[in-house]
DNA sequence: CGAGATTCATGTGAAGTATACCTTTAGGCTTAA
DNA sequence: AAGCCTAAAGGTATACTTCACATGAATCTCGTA
């Protein structure tokens, strides 16, 4: 055992086929964005008069995922941030993910995260939401400075919560007198502002910006730009970043999607002790990541989800034909009695479902079945694959 | 035979409940002057 | 008297339940040709 692990590890130390990896990782900020020249000038030029200590326009940025744009927003966001530093005039910029799993859920949520990132102290429950709010607009009161709010994702929080949330934000201007605040909020969803109550969305896109898909060729280059810094010399085999960049193109042209794919490739190769990144590593890396995303899902899935998608797998075993709401429950009712865990009502599971499909971990769609009533049509759309370890985990994890 | 009426199995909305936290407040105890 | 701790009181969010009503096409009913 520990020769084989001593050579595992040399070859780790000795032959890795990185030269620096963190170049490929979501987290890094490169200096130079390209095919975003256009789109980073309009946010500078948006966001410029807070240089002069004026209030900047709300700003909506549209994308879909993988675009560049939190990448082009927080790149000017530091330029900014360093000129304000120089010329020092207080301006403060605060970035929020509404999707994190911790934050997304509800308002509160939202601005309890957002008042502990600016150093304030909120407990996770139990204040009434208006004592938070006030609580934020204390933090930001405390001095006389421009603030501008970065919501990333914010469709997520509005799709969670409502467009109400939204409403309190962009109205926030009217309570504050020393300070004043701007909102940038960054959509994956091209139509969520349509869907918006008319008033939030004229205050909060009184400005859009557009980032449009990067095509193949495009993303290509952004990845040999990357690849050049990350790998070693001549690691990677031709047509590797082609065939990255070809598979992210074909998923709307998601710029992080290719650099994962071609990281993940890379690590797989390496794992094998390659020295070279071949081709069909792509191809496994696309598979991978497919399977860690769901196992990734389904882990942290709290216990009855886990429970009501055991039930449905196991009848997707079992039968071949279509599957049903009541079905699933007399299954589940069955598992849960089993390992004796409280069962929950069919109200509740009909809720989980209607969540699952959120989650894309399965297809329901509502159908009347006439006389025999209405249900919805449930679909597995776990990829059979990866079932088997999605399995296992739920086992381990319920103890059946 | 065809137009309505009926029916089933569950979707869906609203309101209520239990639980887990949180703050505030008031009483009681300790402490220092 | 001031300070500190604790328990009770009064809130809220969340996950779930209960109740009640809504759905929509297969099936049934019945009048008519």
């Amino acid at each position: 055992m520990a020769a084989k692990l001593d050579r595992i590890f040399d070859s780790f130390s000795n032959k890795s086929l990185f030269e620096n990896k963190f170049v490929l990782q979501t987290s890094y900020t490169p200096k130079n964005i390209p095919h975003r020249d256009k789109q980073i000038e309009q946010v500078a030029g948006i966001l410029a008069p807070a240089l002069r200590g004026e209030r900047t326009s709300n700003l909506f940025v549209y994308g879909l995922t993988g675009t560049g744009k939190t990448l082009s927003v927080q790149y000017v966001a530091d330029e900014m941030m360093n000129r304000a530093k120089k010329n020092s005039l207080n301006l403060k910029m605060q970035y929020l993910n509404c999707k994190l799993r911790k934050v997304s859920d509800t308002e509160y949520r939202i601005l309890a995260e957002l008042i502990r990132k600016l150093g304030g102290d909120i407990p996770s429950t139990g204040l009434p939401t208006e004592q938070v709010y006030n609580k934020f607009i204390d933090i930001i009161e405390g001095e006389k400075k421009l603030f501008i709010l970065v919501l990333d994702e914010i469709d997520q929080a509005v799709k969670k919560i409502s467009d109400g949330f939204l409403y309190n934000l962009t109205r926030l201007n009217s309570e504050l007198n020393k300070s004043q605040i701007s909102i940038i909020g960054i959509s994956n969803d091209l139509n969520f502002l349509q869907n918006l109550d008319p008033r939030v969305k004229s205050s909060l896109s009184e400005e859009e910006i557009v980032f449009p898909p990067y095509n193949a060729i495009q993303l290509q280059e952004i990845l040999k730009d990357r690849a050049d810094k990350a790998f070693k010399e001549g690691v990677l085999e031709d047509g590797v970043i082609a065939k990255c960049a070809a598979y992210a193109a074909r998923e709307h042209g998601d710029a992080r999607r290719a650099l994962d794919l071609l990281r993940i490739s890379a690590e797989l190769a390496e794992r094998e002790e390659k020295n070279k990144v071949k081709i069909e590593y792509v191809d496994k890396a696309n598979e991978k990541m497919d399977k860690d995303k769901i196992v990734d899902v389904v882990e942290s899935a709290p216990k009855q989800f886990q429970l009501v998608l055991l039930s449905i797998m196991t009848l997707t075993d079992a039968k071949d034909s279509r599957i049903f709401t009541g079905e699933v429950y007399n299954v589940y009712h069955d598992l849960c009695a089993r390992i004796k865990t409280e069962i929950l009502t069919q109200r509740r599971i009909s809720d989980i479902i209607a969540e699952m499909d959120m989650l894309g971990l399965i297809n329901a769609r509502v159908i009347s079945k006439g006389r025999h009533g209405r249900t919805r049509e449930i679909k597995l759309s776990i990829p059979e694959k990866v079932a088997g370890r999605i399995k296992n985990i739920m086992h381990e994890s319920l103890g059946v």
